[in-house]
DNA sequence: ACAAATACTATACATTTGTATAGTATATAT
DNA sequence: ATATATACTATACAAATGTATAGTATTTGT
C-alpha cells in the first residue's frame, strides 16, 4: 500500500531514529521533530503505518515499533561480481557476474556499486593482486590520483588515475609498467575504487 | 573486561529481546525475565554492561539501550578488530577493540574470529598493506605456508609460515626483510589469516 | 582477614508514555 | 455531492518506566 507524504517523512524519521539510535522512538519524540502540538498526530502516520505493514507495534508498550523489513536488508547491501567488463554490452549483463558479495554499509558506505574481479598484477604495489575483488562506486566524479576501473579498449582495468590538461593518464603500481596516456574520449571511467576483498 | 555469569545472561537476553522483537526491553522487563522482585537487580546488570562497553545507554530513556556492537544474524558475523595485541592480556580485551566489523558468511565462512589492524609494511608483497584488516580464524592447525598471526615478543604479526624440525620460521613478504627462526615455545600462532579488507 | 565488588530485596517518586475523547479543516475518491 | 481518509490541536489519565535510597548476603581478590 501506498504512503502519503507526511507518512514516509515519519517512516524515514523511525528508520533513521533506529538506525542512528538503536531503538525506536517514542511517540512523543515523533511528534517534536515535526513540531506536532499533539501526540496523537505523531500516533495517526504511525497507526497507518502499521496498518500499511510498513512497521510491527507491540500496543501499550514504550518504544514498542520495529521494522516489518529487516533493518539487516537497510544496513547491508549485496553487490554483483563481475569477472570481465566489455564494452558495448552493459557492465552488470547477467553472463557477466560471476557472484554476489554481502558487505555491511557500516563498511563500505554505498548506494550502489559492484565488485570486479582483478585480472593481473599491474596494481601490485599498491596492494592489489590477481584475484582480489575491488568494490567500485560508480558515478562518483574521481579525484587526481584515485584508483579507479577504466573502459579502455574494450576492456576494463584497474589503475591509479590522473588527468593533465585533457589527457588521461593510467598508472599502473608495477616496477615494470609505465603509465599509460588516453585522449578523454578514449577512456571510460566506470568508478572510483572504495574497497577491497581478498579472500585466502 | 570480563562479564560475569549473571552479566552474559542479562546481555544474552537483551540481544535476544532486540533481534526477536526489534526494540530494548525495559529494565523491568530484564528484571521479570530473571524472576527479580527489584527493578534495581536488572538495572545494577545493565550498569555493569554499559560500564564494560557492551552496550550502550541513553539516560532517563525508556528502553534506551542499544548494543555497542552490531547484531549478528544467521547469514552475517560481528567481528571485534583490534588494533594491537599484546602478551598477557586477552586478546579481544575490550580496551584493544577498536570497531566491529560485519562480515557475511557467505563471504568468510566462520563461526568466530577477529580482525587485525595491519601495521607495517613487511607484508607488502603478499598485498598485505598497513591499515589492512586481516580476517583471523583462531584454532586452526595452520599448514606450511600459511599467512598467520602470530605473538612473539609481546606482539602480534602476520607473516608467513613454516615449521622445519621444531623451528619455526616467519617469513615476511618485504624485499629488505629476512625471515626469522625461533623456537615453538617462543612463537603463539593466534590463527590463521583468511582474509583481507581494505578501504580507500 | 578484610575490603571491594557482586547479587540481590523492598519501597518510593517524578516523568514518560500509549492511548483516549472531543474537536476543526482539508484533501481525495466514488 | 458526499462520504471517507488525511492531518492536525487540545487536554486527560492510568500505567509504565528510569532512577534513587536503604538495606542484606555472598563472592572475589589481595
Amino acid at each position: 500500500m501506498k504512503l502519503t507524504k507526511a507518512q514516509k517523512r515519519v517512516l524515514d524519521f523511525i528508520l533513521q531514529h533506529i538506525r542512528e539510535r538503536g531503538y525506536p522512538p517514542t511517540v512523543r519524540e515523533v511528534a517534536r521533530a515535526f513540531g506536532y502540538r499533539s501526540p496523537l498526530s505523531a500516533k495517526q502516520h504511525i497507526d497507518a503505518l502499521v496498518r500499511k505493514g510498513y512497521l510491527r507495534r507491540a500496543s501499550g508498550v514504550s518504544r514498542g515499533l520495529s521494522l516489518a523489513m529487516p533493518l539487516s536488508n537497510a544496513s547491508s547491501l549485496s553487490l554483483p561480481v563481475v569477472g570481465t567488463i566489455r564494452a558495448g554490452s552493459p557492465i552488470l549483463a547477467t553472463e557477466n557476474i560471476e557472484e554476489y558479495i554481502t558487505v555491511s554499509r557500516e563498511l563500505f558506505p554505498l548506494e550502489e556499486g559492484f565488485g570486479l574481479r582483478v585480472v593481473g598484477d599491474s596494481m601490485k604495489d599498491a596492494g592489489i593482486l590477481e584475484g582480489d575483488i575491488v568494490i567500485v562506486r560508480p558515478g562518483v566524479e574521481p579525484t587526481q590520483g584515485d584508483i579507479v576501473v577504466a573502459l579502455v579498449e574494450d576492456e576494463a582495468t584497474v589503475k591509479r588515475l590522473f588527468i593533465e590538461d585533457g589527457t588521461v593518464i593510467l598508472k599502473p603500481e608495477h616496477p615494470d609498467m609505465r603509465p599509460m596516456r588516453f585522449k578523454a574520449a578514449d577512456v571510460k571511467i566506470l568508478g572510483k575504487v572504495v574497497g577491497l576483498i581478498r579472500r585466502f
